[in-house]
DNA sequence: CAGTATCCAGTTTGATACTG
DNA sequence: CAGTATCAAACTGGATACTG
């Protein structure tokens, strides 16, 4: 596959799109989280070709998102079940679900609601939040080279984000306090 | 394609990947949350082939999550950004950003770190959290039909997920002497 | 610039049949 | 059950050249 050759990318995005950027390897997570364990019943739930499931099953084991274990109700049968790296994909999944309900779903066509087990209560929208637990919007935000921003095969795209930073006019935030940093940078000139 | 004929999946997530589940539209939303306006920035800076750009673009208009307006820099021209609804997706890209940092890059290869414009400092993890604010793990989880449920395309599927829901042990969370702390954080590497 | 128009190779997928 | 094997068909994506 000429997909983004695994792990030349840079980008933590494209890296984790050429695990899941397909049409199934998130709903089978999807389907793991919800607890489905058996090829049978993702196969049945999904509708997926029965070789095509193999490949995307023994892909997401690969990768480590995945893995066989055996099943509470019968030990001696496998079945899939989420390793520590899938898990974390928790916040991204009902982020993702989230937002097809809002944007892709009317009020009365959601299918599924995610509720916390202790109080029956709807899960609260999956949101992005400063240190003190405040909402962050898009405006808020901004980025900074990692210590991996010198590789060669990311370098000049680095610089790119740099200048359109510099370029696209933003406001600056109502920073009424104290500045920590030494040095402010992204001077808009 | 076979592709899951748009709008008739009925579960939330399989309706966002019939829009994002390829190989480029995500990274495409992603450039565009970085900045990038324009065609050709976008083509060089993914090395997509301009036929496939120029259809994913269209794709991402079409569905809402992108509009053209006139660009800041020169008004007589159009660059593409982001709709209310595509906003939507930013803790979605966030989440999967985070994940790939943590487990498909060493601590040294991350290229961008995303910070508070306010402050510089690096974005908290997205977490899941209840209605006081609390973390939630996947134990503390559960689901619930919503008002779609009875649709005839999913009913079956939500029968499913009612019956492993009480087949499959699950722990009682550990009662919650909840004392209000402001802040939680969990980065570990 | 910002796309379109062609052409084509390589992949992904689904249907089906088969095995332990 | 849980896959594997095979095959044809559908689709995606890339290269390139062209247009307003």
């Amino acid at each position: 596959m000429p997909r983004l050759k695994a792990n030349t990318s840079t980008c933590s995005v494209a890296r984790a799109l050429e695990l899941l950027g397909d049409r199934w390897s998130f709903l089978l997570i999807r389907e793991v989280i919800f607890g489905t364990r058996r090829f049978d019943d993702f196969a049945a739930h999904l509708g997926i070709a029965r070789n095509v499931l193999a490949a995307k099953l023994a892909a997401l084991v690969d990768a480590g998102i995945l893995e066989q274990r055996p099943l509470h109700q019968d030990a001696r049968r496998l079945g899939y079940h989420l390793t520590e790296m899938g898990d974390g994909l928790l916040p991204a999944m009902v982020a993702l679900l989230q937002w097809g309900d809002r944007w892709l779903q009317t009020p009365d066509t959601v299918p599924l609601r995610i509720v916390e087990r202790a109080t029956g209560a709807e899960l609260p929208p999956v949101q992005l939040l400063d240190h003190a637990g405040q909402p962050l919007t898009r405006r808020e935000l901004d980025w900074a080279p990692g210590p991996g921003a010198g590789d060669p095969g990311i370098a000049p795209l680095v610089a790119a984000y740099e200048k359109q930073r510099r370029v696209v006019p933003r406001p600056i935030p109502p920073a009424p306090t104290a500045i920590p940093r030494p040095n402010a940078k992204g001077k808009p000139r």
